[in-house]
DNA sequence: GAACTTTATGCAAACGTTTGCAATTATTTT
DNA sequence: AAAATAATTGCAAACGTTTGCATAAAGTTC
């Protein structure tokens, strides 16, 4: 360990400099001469400088952070191990590191209701990504009002004055649900809960197509984990029998719990049940049979939610965005 | 949006009190009468007041921020996506949380190599969580011998002078091998890569059952992910056939790689081969036969490196830790 | 070569807390 | 009742940057 953390002043005294020029030639400010800039930042590099970001967040009033919160709702036991949600994390992570910014990880417990004081004014973040609408659009539309610099990831087309980035929820409703009515389904589930924004708006979808085939809707609503989808299943299949040939499923997660409810019961897939699901995470793939899905594209939309962040950090406006979606055909609903 | 943000020199003010008593009653400082503190407390709740965590930073040299980096290494596929590892990030940041630390999440491309440098002489955080030990520990060894705080997921019994809190791979892999064994597995395969340091203890534990049983070890060296492990025993059964009949894979991910490729030849699982996977991640219990899993207790974990990262900051030493592991039997090794 | 413009650097004042020490008031001891 | 002690609070100096403004040096124009 070094003897004394260096500071500004010190390697300002060691160059023979002021501390303003070596403050400018770090932040690479055009006022200082390049050969000037380029000689102090070496010399920071050797002395393995660094700057106290505390200091230069006080004078600065800049922080370079930005908040994720991942916005469960208190209700469901979606959680913070929920794969895509953790997935879509993960890549705003990286989205956000290619911008220079960092990325405070945080939730519900922590942040509390009012995300413009705990996050904002506190001078932790500059801005927020929200992951989720959740049920309740209180404590992003409160923030929203407050001013603060604010994305989420959801339903775009959710009306807001705030920029909502997500998925077609309604085309892949209905593509999910055509694609099944095209395998010969008659009898198509829906299961998930559409009181969720994201999940109504694949319920909407689902409805549109079952209502132009002229079929019968029919929805088990359930907590959006593969643990109430199996137990779903289960009780629908233990009450009525096998009265279904298709499943929309909301989640990957969900459609895979239901798919383990009926593979118990030897029920084959995609034979006596087509079954789609909606996210596309790696375990679709891996699962046999491997499993239909609508694919988000969350890389996209991470490098969009940034982008969208970072414009109203500079005081621009910033609408919401439909990301382009599109089905994954395998086998749990070939036919 | 208020007009103007409060500081503490107006909350001061608006009490008729000097900053210092505001600051101190707010921090809870028992040199201020309790009801001066109540008072001052209610009175910035009621103004929405929230401190300028820049300065506070500045001032008393503490950030309360703790540094995740997710430490992959760079030959690897497994990435961000892997739902192990976010599960452990997950659960660190509850835990964290409840010790009112913040979590800053992090990787290797913007902390770059020097660790010590980037999160703790920047001041950006007081410690550092590194979830995974990698291959190579250069980068983990260098702050440590810098003095940062720091505690690592990964294998305990590395020798090392940083505590590393983590499961017991060795009996892990004995535990899951053994029952492999008992279920009447003759030729037992290990799927993963001995090279990296937790997968190793697993791959000596799996050894030690072999060897004591007088079987023949065989080891199929493959990247920790699904389809890496898909490939490999396709690609192995194409070239030998079926010459095993069982399977301790390195993670429950790899497992499930190997199960579908098993399940696409027919190849019953548990009969013809049993399976046994490492880290009971939701999917084990949700998959088809669900999977016979070494459970990590990471809840348990996670609470534990936030301690012995707390003991450092506090100054003391902490140890390495092993946790309780324990096999969980379902239907993929039931005969 | 004087007057002006451009370029490069330095001075010093913030930014909003925390905290050692001093000062004041209330309580106890002699 | 004076002296000593304990309980509260305030003063003012940090913490280490960034940045508006002033200044100095160099280059340009007439």
């Amino acid at each position: 360990m070094n003897n004394k953390q260096l500071k500004l002043a010190d390697l300002a005294k060691l160059a023979g400099v002021s501390t303003s020029t070596v403050s400018r030639a770090l932040n690479d400010n055009p006022l200082i001469k390049q050969e000037t800039r380029d000689k102090l930042k070496q010399l920071a590099k050797q002395h393995n400088f660094s700057l106290n970001t505390a200091a230069s967040r006080l004078r600065s009033q800049k922080t370079n952070v930005v908040a994720v919160i991942i916005n469960f709702d208190s209700g469901t036991e979606q959680s913070i191990n929920d794969p895509f949600l953790l997935k879509v994390v993960g890549e705003i992570n990286l989205a956000l590191n290619k911008q220079g910014l960092e990325l405070l990880l945080s939730n519900s417990f922590m942040a509390g209701d009012d995300w413009a004081n705990y996050f904002i004014n506190s001078r932790r973040a500059d801005g927020i990504i929200v992951v989720g609408q959740g049920k309740d659009p209180t404590n992003i539309e409160a923030a929203a009002a407050a001013g603060v610099p604010l994305v989420v990831w959801g339903d775009p087309k959710t009306p807001s004055n705030y920029p909502i980035v997500g998925s077609d929820n309604f085309v892949g409703g209905r593509l999910a649900t055509e694609h099944l009515l095209a395998t010969g389904a008659k009898n198509i589930l829906f299961l998930g809960d559409p009181g969720h924004a994201e999940i109504g708006e694949r319920y909407r979808g689902y409805l549109a197509a079952i209502n132009s085939a002229k079929a019968i809707p029919h929805v088990v609503s359930i907590d959006i984990t593969s643990g109430a989808a199996y137990q779903g299943i289960n009780q629908l299949l233990v009450a009525k029998g096998l009265c279904f040939d298709g499943i929309m499923a909301c989640s990957d997660m969900v459609a895979l719990g239901a798919m383990k409810a009926l593979k118990e019961r030897y029920i084959s897939i995609p034979n006596d049940v087509a079954l789609v699901g909606f996210d596309d995470i790696a375990m679709a793939d891996i699962s046999h049979p491997s499993l239909s899905s609508i694919k988000q594209n969350t890389q996209q939309a991470s490098v969009i939610l940034v982008e969208k962040l970072l414009a109203q950090l500079q005081g621009h406006f910033a609408e919401s965005q439909v990301i382009e979606i599109e089905l994954v055909n395998r086998q749990s609903s070939k036919r």
